[in-house]
RNA sequence: GCUCGUGUAGUGUAGUUCGGUCCAUCAUGACGGACUCUCGAUCCGUCGACCCGGGUUCAAAUCCCGGCACGAGCACCA
């Protein structure tokens, strides 16, 4: 069993193609096959490639799979075999060299009419391929294209001589101007997926004409197509649109600050929140191979992060919007040292350690939760005053409001981005003095889980707010 | 318009191939409760669906016919 994802390298993945990478390796591990990444780097005016992207995608690849495909195929790179199985179609009569604009072949099509280039000789369309190739032949971008002679007569007039390649003088960043006649999407796949022996393909329902196409091309080339499946299209609430090339206009524009920026549905922005990869994978496998358009809420994925982190999440205590309160204590601490738990069920995470609360120290309190009695958790019932908190007694003692707080000698100041509205919003506080790695994801009690992202020249730790 | 595809609870999803074991699965969500030194996690409970109309049949989510709705393709993009 062979399966492949086929992006286009134009720019890092987005939450949509994770789709497909889940999907077709998935498919291939539980099968024991292999599955190949292929970039589609074909189109080098619409959708130029990023140099970059070539590598960024294999790494994504690799984080969201947990392993790295079996193979790399680069389009760009195989020029020579598609332009050899060009050649060979066209002296089979398979394909023919059409110059006429594509509206007047769309009207001919629509017809079920052929094109006056439809009937020439076989010999004349080898010394318009010839054409086609030379810079000095005279034919610039849009001036021949080749296609696949199909059945004029096919219902679906999608489907009627489709185009295979045409010519781009825009240069390729792999490959520069060695190459003037690219093939589209539907030739290049169709080609490539017979010469890796891939046996099945597991794509978006859009491409379903595509496989109308490619099919028509294999039976004239006796060649059996792979098995092929379907997924709808998808649409995430919180997100507006999953386009590569929409995304970095608007990030060149400064709209947001990168491929990683919060609000994009972007692989790499996900990855930098905090999300794990087991998360993204569990999700898709939800959704399965149903045809249908889902839209799904951002609740759904976080409910699938939840599950992959919380149980190796420490936990940390930061105190937003912070107000002051003097503590009194009459009976001192039992111990040396102030220990919490680091989980509150993995007693294997071991503790923080504070030091010990006494009495005349401050301790910082959320605005929001003051109130005239509360338990600070883990330490002791307080009563409240404007400047004071005055503790009754260490042991719970009754069901008042149990509140998270830090000493103001063990605690700093920390910003936590959080995403309102597709705006960010800087909310600050104190957090209690802790030694976290960039990148590292924590929860915040009472507030939800957060990762670092950070440290500011000041000291002060930035995390991203993931979800509660 | 033409071509193709899809319609199961708020959102996803299982079941549809080979009609009965489906007064329809699971998850998520909402609501209520228990427990817990987090508004997290865990546990319990409640809510809630087979697009519509015919037909075949002892029996239809499942088969047939006809509607309707939604989506995709009809690019010299992928």
């Amino acid at each position: 069993m062979v399966l492949r994802f086929a992006p286009n390298p134009n720019g890092p993945m987005s939450l949509g193609h994770s789709r497909g990478v889940v999907i077709n390796s998935e498919f291939a591990r539980m099968h024991e096959g292999e599955v190949i990444l292929r970039f589609d780097d074909t189109d080098t005016k619409r959708k130029p490639p990023s140099i970059k992207a070539y590598d960024t995608i294999a790494k994504e690849f690799e984080w969201i799979t947990g392993r790295a495909p079996d193979r790399i195929v680069t389009a760009s790179e195989r020029m020579p075999l598609y332009l050899a199985h060009v050649i060979e179609d066209i002296e089979a009569e398979r394909a023919y060299v059409c110059t006429c604009t594509a509206a007047e072949f769309k009207d001919l099509r629509d017809g079920k009419a052929p094109c006056p280039c439809r009937s020439l000789a076989a010999t004349e369309h080898v010394e318009r391929w010839g054409k086609m190739n030379d810079p000095k032949g005279g034919w610039q971008d849009g001036d021949a294209v080749v296609r696949i002679r199909t059945d004029l007569n096919l219902p679906n007039p999608a489907l009627r001589d489709w185009p295979a390649l045409r010519i781009q003088t825009t240069p390729h960043p792999m490959v520069g101007d060695t190459y003037r006649v690219w093939p589209l999407l539907d030739y290049q796949s169709a080609i490539e997926d017979h010469l890796q022996g891939v046996t099945h393909i597991v794509r978006g329902k859009d491409l379903m004409d595509s496989t109308r196409k490619q099919t028509l091309l294999y039976e004239m080339r006796g060649w059996t197509y792979p098995h092929t499946l379907y997924w709808g299209r998808v649409k995430v609430h919180e997100f507006g649109s999953f386009s590569t090339s929409a995304m970095r206009t608007d990030i060149e524009a400064g709209t947001y600050s990168g491929w990683d920026d919060p609000r994009l549905p972007t692989i790499a922005a996900f990855r930098s929140k905090g999300y794990a990869p087991e998360a993204i994978r569990s999700f898709w496998l939800e959704q399965g191979l149903t045809q249908k358009d889902i839209a799904v809420s951002m609740k759904t994925i976080e409910s699938h992060n939840v599950k992959a982190i919380e149980s190796s999440t420490p936990r940390y205590s930061f105190v937003q919007d912070p107000v002051s309160r003097r503590l009194e204590m009459n009976e001192t601490w039992p111990s040396n040292c102030f220990n919490i738990p680091s989980h509150p069920d993995n007693a294997s995470m071991g503790h923080r350690q504070w030091p010990a609360p006494k009495n005349g120290d401050l301790i910082l309190l959320q605005a929001s939760d003051l109130s005239a009695n509360l338990r600070l958790k883990e330490f002791a019932d307080a009563t409240l005053t404007d400047n004071s908190a005055t503790v009754e007694n260490f042991d719970r003692s009754d069901r008042r409001q149990i509140v998270h707080w830090v000493l103001e000698n063990h605690s700093k100041n920390a910003v936590i981005l959080v995403v309102v509205d597709n705006k960010i919003e800087h909310r600050t506080g104190r957090i209690e003095n802790c030694d976290i790695e960039i990148g590292q994801v924590v929860q915040l009690e009472r507030i939800g889980f957060a990762t670092l992202t950070q440290i500011l020249e000041d000291g002060t730790p930035v995390f991203a707010y993931l979800h509660d």
